[in-house]
DNA sequence: TTTATGTAAATTGTGCGCATTCTTATAGTT
DNA sequence: AACTATAAGAATGCGCACAATTTACATAAA
């Protein structure tokens, strides 16, 4: 009974990423207990993780709040970005293994694919999906952990900020970034990598995000959800 | 009445960076509870915090637990290293600030000062603050704080592993990192850095550590010498 | 009309006691 | 002698009830 924890989290984090819920909006502490079918302590432990993940605010003797990133701090997560993945780039230009290396090809493939077929929803998770692979091409597991969390970041800041219909036609950009990984040039993987991070973040917009109604609601409806695809529901009916 | 968790946290957090507590000793949450004078509650989301950090192991249901890097996990700190502060560096050399730039000038003078004085201690605390000199000059919040927190488990790392006689005179390397930024250079300030780190990874020892006793006995004592300092006793005197 | 103040409702924070789980010691069996 | 089973002990995990804090609202004075 330690995974429905996980699950309340997962399913919690999922909404926040995909911007689901409208920033700011107050997350109370006995509404989620009662949705989830949890005891207050439990999601008070919940919260408290996403709020050091910075996915929510937490405030103290006020609760917690849906995240409300303003510009300056999506500024701050693409420079963090352009830093670190510059980093990881240039470390990996002289090094790239060869399984690294056909794995990040296929991804490519896989990217152009869902691209020319339109399926939009498929071209975001591959496109983060791309500089995780990097993150771990490196071997460290304290940089795959922190660019997770930068990628999660990155995904609801653009799930607030983006004009909804801006074309994710990253994938020449990726591609380039690995043709000069693949030359061993890291000086010019380090470049593609910054102009590719640098034109993401042009895309940002300010107004914007003003989807859900009720936060507990849409909470409340993902979480049937889930638990009906798993085939194990939280309330157990009579015989 | 919220500032005694932060006092006891740094109490703690720093009795962990000087490796002043053996390795793999567990941390029971009563009778540190009872050392500290707070409720075991208290003790336990303090405890909580210390292993988001890494600083102790949280095993579940088994307790805390002095946390107890391997060489393997040592390399991958200095590794994640070498990737950010490569990061760091090669973003800085285009466009370090005046500002920056005379600040660090001054750290390196108070390094060499330090060095020549012979002040082991102010020497390695100075050697840690160059690098986060560094990461506070790129004006990301977010690349101080994952900065940080790879600088505080180098410390522990080195209280560990370090062979006690190694003299820390980093300060050159520092200067070639600097003259490498000043001079414009990304690629030699990259290389500069990567090389800086990997010779203090080299000096990492097997052997080593077995400092303390008691572990809540230490940390005793510590609490009591902070507030002693403080000039506020946690136990009051009636009248 | 605006501002200050006091009171009530709602929400988060925390100590306590018990439930759960893991470890250790002991006895019993092969 | 070695291995398993079982019970006792100790430590963590967690639900509950109460305490502390903040917010909202009503009321009264300037």
């Amino acid at each position: 009974m330690r995974n429905i924890e996980e699950a309340i989290y997962d399913t919690m984090s999922s909404a926040l990423l995909s911007g689901q819920l409208s920033p700011g909006t107050p997350l109370r502490e006995n509404p989620l207990a009662d949705v989830f079918g949890v005891s207050r302590e439990r999601m008070r432990k919940i919260l408290l993780r996403l709020g050091t993940q910075k996915l929510i605010e937490l405030i103290p003797n006020r609760g917690a709040f849906v995240a409300a990133p303003s510009l300056a701090q999506a500024r701050d997560i693409y420079e963090s970005r352009r830093i670190l993945e510059g980093g990881i780039v240039n470390h990996l230009a002289s090094l790239i293994g060869s399984q690294d290396a056909q794995r990040l090809q296929q991804h490519l493939a896989a990217e152009q694919a869902a691209l020319q077929r339109g399926d939009r929803a498929e071209s975001v998770r591959l496109s983060a999906e791309f500089h995780m692979l990097l993150a771990q091409a490196t071997g460290s597991h304290f940089i795959v952990q922190q660019m997770g969390e930068l990628v999660s970041r990155t995904s609801m800041l653009v799930a607030m900020f983006e004009p909804a219909r801006s074309s994710h036609c990253a994938c020449e950009e990726h591609r380039s970034i690995y043709d000069a990984l693949m030359a061993g040039d890291s000086e010019a993987a380090t470049r593609a990598m910054r102009a590719h991070l640098s034109l993401v973040e042009t895309r940002l917009r300010p107004g914007a995000a003003a989807p859900s109604g009720n936060a507990v609601e849409t909470l409340g409806a993902l979480w049937a959800l889930r638990n009906a695809a798993d085939g194990a529901p939280h309330e157990a009916a009579g015989p």
